[in-house]
DNA sequence: TGTTGAATCCCAC
DNA sequence: CTAACGGTGGGATTCAACA
């Protein structure tokens, strides 16, 4: 097998350094947030919501992405604070994309601000990877205004525990002769795959740094993981990783949405008016897929932060508002105990093609009845924009 | 015995 | 006055029910 050479590419600060170069394209006035301490974050109104992007003076003042703002908010008092656009990212995103296709079709998005690049083959002549790497950057600095980290290797694991090396506007190597010195050194806590709770059983284990983990039998490791993770966290260890760089996406396996409340609901009916909105989402990307689901989920969190879910699986698959909203509706009753509610969730998954009259068979007429109506109102909706319907239920919720 | 579904847990971003 | 933790999606594990 060939030998190939693999590039992670991540924006930095993308939300963030996004906002900024938007802001300068737009003529907006006042001071780049990259060079004053900024975060992108939640609903600041509600006092709620995470950093999920911040500059590099608020990273000074030890702000970590995904602290609760009003955490930050204590170690910076002068922070500024900058809802997200995620339209405006996805923008920014794609340009990117295009960029890199510029240099190779074998892109891989892996998130909204990360690409691979499977560039094997494709270094000009009398370049090495690092500076090939160098060029792009310097290119996606040029012309799009934001820098990225590019990380350099033989595989996708390599690339991207390189590109998360010093930050920002650089390009790592990690070859495998340089996981020794540059990768074992580090903080099992660094290694891709290791969450906070696989962290606390690897540092229960006197495991402290990444080659720790590398010199420990697998077995061992699998019998406090569990054998898949056990496996997975070894060769992530020891930098083995075959996956290829794949340019076509599967299709997804679910469409969710959920929220978290400003009030805690205690009462049910106001439990349902939160699923009537969350179905109408979700069935409505369902119906935008021609895609239908068999399977329905329900999550809440209590005020403790406690999780539970219910799900049911569907005789038919459907993607029909009403459908999806009554199921949910069950479910939660099947669920709740009363105690206030401060996320609902909806998830639809066993997805199906939504192509075969087959599937419509067993279907009731009222069901018939249901998918005309989505489906004139979807009509609606793409000609006048998303907010021209309401139901019912949902107006009475406005007018309180 | 092995499989399936539901509930929970964990991961990344 | 004990604060304060989003939303989306993929996957693994555990257990009970069932064949």
């Amino acid at each position: 097998m060939k030998k190939r050479i693999i590039f992670h590419v991540d924006v930095n600060s993308a939300y963030l350094s996004w906002e900024a170069v938007e802001r300068i394209k737009n003529g907006v006035k006042g001071t780049d947030l990259r060079t004053i301490p900024s975060i992108i974050g939640g609903d600041m109104e509600k006092r709620r919501g995470v950093v999920l992007a911040k500059s590099t003076p608020a990273k000074k003042y030890n702000i970590i992405t995904g602290e609760p703002i009003q955490q930050a908010l204590q170690k910076c008092p002068d922070l500024v604070i900058v809802k997200p656009n995620h339209d405006m990212y996805c923008k920014y995103s794609k340009k990117l994309l295009a960029l890199l296709r510029e240099y190779t079709q074998h892109v891989e998005p892996f998130s909204i601000d990360e690409a691979f690049m499977d560039v094997t083959g494709k270094i000009p002549c009398g370049k090495t990877p690092r500076e090939f790497a160098l060029e792009i950057k310097k290119r996606i600095k040029r012309d799009l205004k934001f820098t990225v980290n590019i990380g350099v290797s033989t595989n996708k694991l390599l690339a991207k525990m390189a590109s998360d090396f010093k930050k920002p506007d650089k390009v790592h190597t990690l070859f495998p002769e340089e996981i020794e010195t540059k990768m074992w050194i580090l903080p099992v806590e660094e290694l891709f795959m290791v969450g906070k709770s696989t962290a606390k059983t690897l540092r229960n284990l006197g495991l402290k740094t990444i080659g720790d983990v590398a010199h420990l039998d697998v077995e061992i490791l699998k019998s406090h993981l569990g054998n898949k993770m056990g496996e997975h966290i070894h060769n992530n260890a020891w930098g083995i990783n075959d996956d290829p760089v794949e340019v076509e996406r599967p299709m997804n396996k679910g469409y969710g949405n959920s929220v978290t409340l400003s009030e805690d609901i205690r009462d049910i009916e106001d439990g349902y008016r939160v699923l009537l909105s969350l179905s109408e989402t979700v069935a409505g990307r369902l119906r935008e897929n021609d895609i239908k689901c068999y399977c329905i989920t329900v999550e809440t969190k209590d005020h403790k932060f406690i999780r539970q879910t219910r799900q049911t699986t569907l005789l038919n698959a459907t993607n029909t508002t009403n459908v999806i909203f009554e199921t949910a509706c069950k479910l939660l009753e099947e669920l709740w105990d009363g105690t206030p509610i401060r996320l609902l969730g909806i998830r639809a998954t066993k997805l199906t093609e939504d192509d075969y009259e087959q599937l419509s068979l067993f279907d009731t007429p009222k069901d018939k009845k249901l998918e005309k109506l989505d489906s004139m109102l979807d009509s609606l909706r793409s000609k006048f924009g998303d907010n021209v319907i309401y139901r019912a239920s949902l107006v009475k919720e406005e007018e309180n």
